[in-house]
RNA sequence: GGCGCUAUCGUCUAGUGGCUAGGACAGGUGGUUCUCAUCCACCAAACCGGGGUUCGAUCCCCCGUAGCGCUACCA
């Protein structure tokens, strides 16, 4: 029954109506380790069959996002370099409203096999009949009013509805006899009554295709081997087997993936925080965060391993270690595997990422080196969960920051003793030369100091520490001091001592 | 209402016909520490319920229950 030689070809069809949803990331990521893992190819196809609901550029934007978060299409679009979408691979058109004719020809095919007919009932016609058989409890199906026309009727009104400019639909016939079962890579065996399925509309008035018949015709035409797709599409996935029948062609492997599910336990959607792609990486959240972070809802390698590059995760992924149940989406896992791929960045290659989020926090980092950038990002390296935090945690290492007094001063001490601190300190810096000035050697310097006054550290290190950074919470001392004077020069230290004395002598 | 899927700590999950039911995130406590973060140690935290099958069930079966999904000329 399945043809193990068959070559795995496995295929992306997002509808471009908006951004791109977190699960279709997960979708298209899934098809693409499985696509790698088996040597195949991974082709991106465009459904665009619902005029109603197209946006434009969101197709240009989701093969922007696929391409930033690494998901890679061996067939069907992509980005050129000028910005535009350009299609490659032997098997197109990828974007189904250049594909109506085939569609049509399969839709006219099932109507002369007796599989499929024409339907002329009106909007109204159908409200009516749901309103009805909601109202008595019945399950909510299409009649088959038109299934029972005669050919004579049949024919009056194809001429009438043409003389009105307008087109009817074609409905699938469901067999009514029989069951229909679907052999799911991940869910298993799941069998459905053929009495319970409904005639679905598969070519719409206007001439377009509903997904059932574009999906089924494409991935027959493309040579599609897995079908990945997320598990709300289980329950049509036995029309889809019918029409695969009724066409006499051999159906391709499906594999349904757990819904990703928002904290109150519904399918993830937006209103309920960030749902799409594009948001993540506007805020700051790694392509490889995001990627690990993704694949572990619904998958997992049953194993200690929690980090995972791409490529761990091609040589890993097997539909057996899917499960079924539905993930929660929970962003403090989210910020933790980000932090994780934020630690091993290294420090100027942290710093270039940093530049954008500088740049919108209004900090002019133009001005200073690439080693100055990098020396500042390390220093926040292992506090931050995503990049967009980093403006104003490190704006006083590019302009001296503007603070209250009353924050120079230590829990256990007071204005006075503070303001002597800083003053001592003062003296002390200023004797140093510039080539002393390094991490280390400050906190030799100062720690000596301490010990020879027989002060406490925190009545020292703290007003210090603040009085440089104006910040409650900063990296410590000795590493802001010296990345300061390595910036902005040992004047600017002491000039900050210099306003924080004052401070303490004016307001406190 | 109909059809279907699912069910282990708050969350992501591992696991087995017999284990102190394991790990990670989050939470708590302690250590390091001027602060925050990191790091380290520790703590708390789960097998939906009822029947079977069995010497023994979290695991196998049945029935409930709950949650979710689908139920469009949307995908």
């Amino acid at each position: 029954m399945i043809n193990p030689i068959k070559t795995v070809r496995t295929r992306f069809a997002p509808s471009p109506t908006g951004f791109v949803h977190i699960g279709s990331l997960r979708t298209a990521l899934f098809s693409f380790l499985y696509a790698r893992k088996n040597h195949g190819a991974h082709i991106l196809r465009i459904e665009d069959t619902d005029q109603n609901r197209l946006v434009e550029g969101a197709a240009e934007n989701l093969v922007k996002v696929m391409r930033e978060m690494g998901i890679e299409f061996d067939e069907g679009y992509y980005l050129a370099d000028d910005g535009s979408l350009k299609e490659r691979g032997n098997f197109g058109p990828y974007l189904q409203s250049k594909r109506l004719d085939l569609y049509q020809k399969h839709a006219t095919e099932l109507v002369e096999k007796g599989s499929a007919y024409y339907c002329f009932c009106s909007q109204e016609r159908l409200d009516e009949l749901r309103k009805e058989q909601t109202a008595l409890k019945k399950p909510a199906m299409y009649d088959r009013h038109c299934k029972n026309l005669s050919e004579d009727e049949i024919k009056l009104k194809l001429i009438e509805i043409k003389g009105q400019k307008k087109n009817p639909v074609v409905r699938f016939a469901i067999p009514q006899e029989g069951q229909t079962t679907i052999h799911d890579l991940i869910y298993g065996d799941i069998t459905y009554e053929n009495k319970n399925l409904d005639d679905q509309v598969i070519l719409k008035s206007d001439g377009f295709p509903t997904y059932h018949l574009a999906v089924v015709v494409d991935d027959h035409y493309m040579q599609i081997s897995h079908v990945i797709r997320g598990e709300e599409w289980i329950p049509s996935t036995p029309k889809h087997l019918l029409i695969y029948k009724a066409l006499g062609w051999e159906p391709t492997q499906f594999a349904h993936l757990p819904l990703i599910l928002n904290p109150d336990k519904s399918k993830l959607s937006k209103r309920q925080g960030d749902v799409a792609v594009e948001d993540f990486l506007k805020h700051g959240y790694l392509k490889e965060g995001l990627l690990n972070f993704v694949a572990f809802l619904g998958w997992n390698p049953k194993t200690d391993q929690e980090l995972f590059s791409l490529t761990d995760l091609i040589e890993q992924f097997d539909f057996s270690k899917v499960n079924k149940a539905g993930a929660v989406f929970d962003d403090n896992k989210l910020d933790w595997f980000n932090s994780q791929y934020i630690k091993k960045l290294t420090p100027t290659d942290l710093a270039n990422l940093l530049k954008p989020y500088w740049q919108q926090s209004g900090i002019s980092f133009q001005n200073f080196s690439d080693e100055y950038l990098a020396t500042v990002a390390k220093l926040e390296q292992e506090r931050l969960k995503k990049l967009s935090e980093i403006g104003e945690r490190t704006a006083y290492f590019f302009k001296a920051p503007d603070y209250d007094a009353k924050l120079l001063i230590w829990k256990k001490s007071d204005a006075g003793d503070a303001k002597q601190k800083l003053s001592e300190l003062a003296n002390l810096l200023s004797t140093l030369t510039d080539d002393k000035f390094s991490n280390s050697n400050l906190e030799t310097e100062i720690k000596k100091f301490i010990a020879e006054k027989k002060y406490d550290n925190g009545s020292v290190l703290w007003p210090l520490r603040t009085a440089l950074t104006g910040q409650e919470k900063s990296p410590g001392p000795f590493e802001v001091c010296a990345t300061l004077a390595l910036g902005l020069g040992k004047k600017e230290v002491l000039k900050r001592l210099e306003t924080a004395v004052s401070k303490l002598t004016v307001d406190v």
